[in-house]
DNA sequence: TCAGAATTAGGACGGATGTCCAAATGAATA
DNA sequence: TATTCATTTGGACATCCGTCCTAATTCTGA
């Protein structure tokens, strides 16, 4: 669900007094993170088939040939892009573990997260569910790695669910609200729509809302209605 | 969300006596059809771009030169399977329309499209939400062509919803449930996983019923909690 | 300052792709 | 049978891609 750089600094160390453009300076090990960040981002607005040594290495302004120094295949940078996601993603997790007082405070900062990155949504969809099934299809060997980051969201949701007192249903209730955010942002994307972001993100508030209160209330069968 | 070819027979005008395989006497209009049939196939299992000529061709066993008496580029191909999609799609709403007694009936077969086809879904997810993703990342011209299939099962939903008595939000709770349907499809991907279809098909059913209910008694403000 | 290591640039390579064409084949008609 | 048209074939083509190598450049430490 993050999108792209969420990363702090751009430059890992930056070479004082570096004048000019981003990146003039950048010292060994800072260009293959380039490389990794541009890519990322690539992959994101273009797809990874879709994206060509070339594109990186004219967006990152180097030289085509200077990727297999970095990099021996394609695969690998991909990899990277994935370890990079998937940092990111604890990293994000883990801020919103320390924001969030309650499981459902939690829970309401992955759903909002959809409204942080409309902008982006509405036009390259969802980060997780676009690769997922772009190497679903390309029968990638890195599909695997691309779906742990759905498996971080999982099991960090049914954390949160089983705080929160549905822990006989916590992993269905997380599987629920990823489905519902990955539909979200495919129709988001398809129909360029931000108001039904809007619109369904204050549906799954009172979705968790209500799953707060059958917790509270487990002999309440009726709210059990919104998620048997 | 038809998955393919649902189309009655394969070939068109079959020439009598045709022996071995299918498609071994094409006459004309047949051939073309044999290869809008093997693309949309393809399309839907190896995506767009990463389906060639060569991967077609071999499908419908023809060679790759006799591509351009058909069509003159790839996009036309791709405009004939969204043709194709889009004609199905038409007929299986008709079809619908005639099977289902009443408007919850007939949006139950929507929901239960995704039951019918969870194996291939399970495989390569939605062929509406995957082929609308990918055109996106594309900028693919017949990306506006694509979404009018998504517009195809919107529009009918939302009639549905109308006749169901749930006139002043139809349309929100037609998009509401295509969304929910691509998320099942695209985590159904993801984790390989029929049974959560299944699980979540039956939690659409039920929150349908609560849409039925709540449109035959609506100053009951309590059932709008899951929809509101 | 200078040698050696790290990094980068530029291009060669084989293969695959979409496109396009001329010749061959087949079917139907006169 | 001879002619005409529709259909199919196999390959040429230019281009792009991922990969890989070598030479140049830059950086680093003694």
């Amino acid at each position: 669900m993050q999108i792209c750089s969420n990363r702090s600094g751009h430059v890992a160390q930056a070479a004082p007094g570096a004048p000019g453009r981003d990146g003039d300076l950048m010292s060994g090990k800072a260009t293959r993170d380039h490389i990794v960040e541009a890519a990322d981002r690539l992959f994101y607005r273009q797809g990874y088939e879709h994206t060509s040594f070339s594109d990186i290495a004219a967006a990152v302004r180097i030289s085509r040939g200077n990727f297999y120094y970095h990099f021996k295949t394609k695969d690998e940078i991909l990899e990277a892009v994935i370890d990079l996601r998937l940092a990111d993603t604890r990293r994000l997790l883990e801020q919103w573990e320390a924001e969030g007082e309650t499981p459902a405070d939690r829970i309401r900062c992955f759903i909002k997260i959809l409204i942080a990155h409309r902008a982006d949504i509405k036009l390259y969809g969802c980060p997780l569910g676009t690769l997922s099934s772009e190497l679903a299809k390309l029968n990638h060997d890195a599909q695997g790695e691309a779906n742990r980051l759905f498996m971080l969201y999982r099991t960090w949701l049914r954390r949160q669910f089983t705080l929160l007192g549905r822990k006989a249903d916590a992993d269905a209730l997380a599987m629920h609200l990823l489905a519902r955010s990955q539909g979200v942002a495919t129709l988001a994307s398809a129909f360029r729509d931000e108001a039904f972001i809007k619109q369904e993100v204050r549906q799954m508030c009172d979705w968790l809302d209500a799953c707060v209160e059958s917790a509270e209330a487990p002999d309440r069968r009726r709210a059990g209605r919104a998620h048997s």
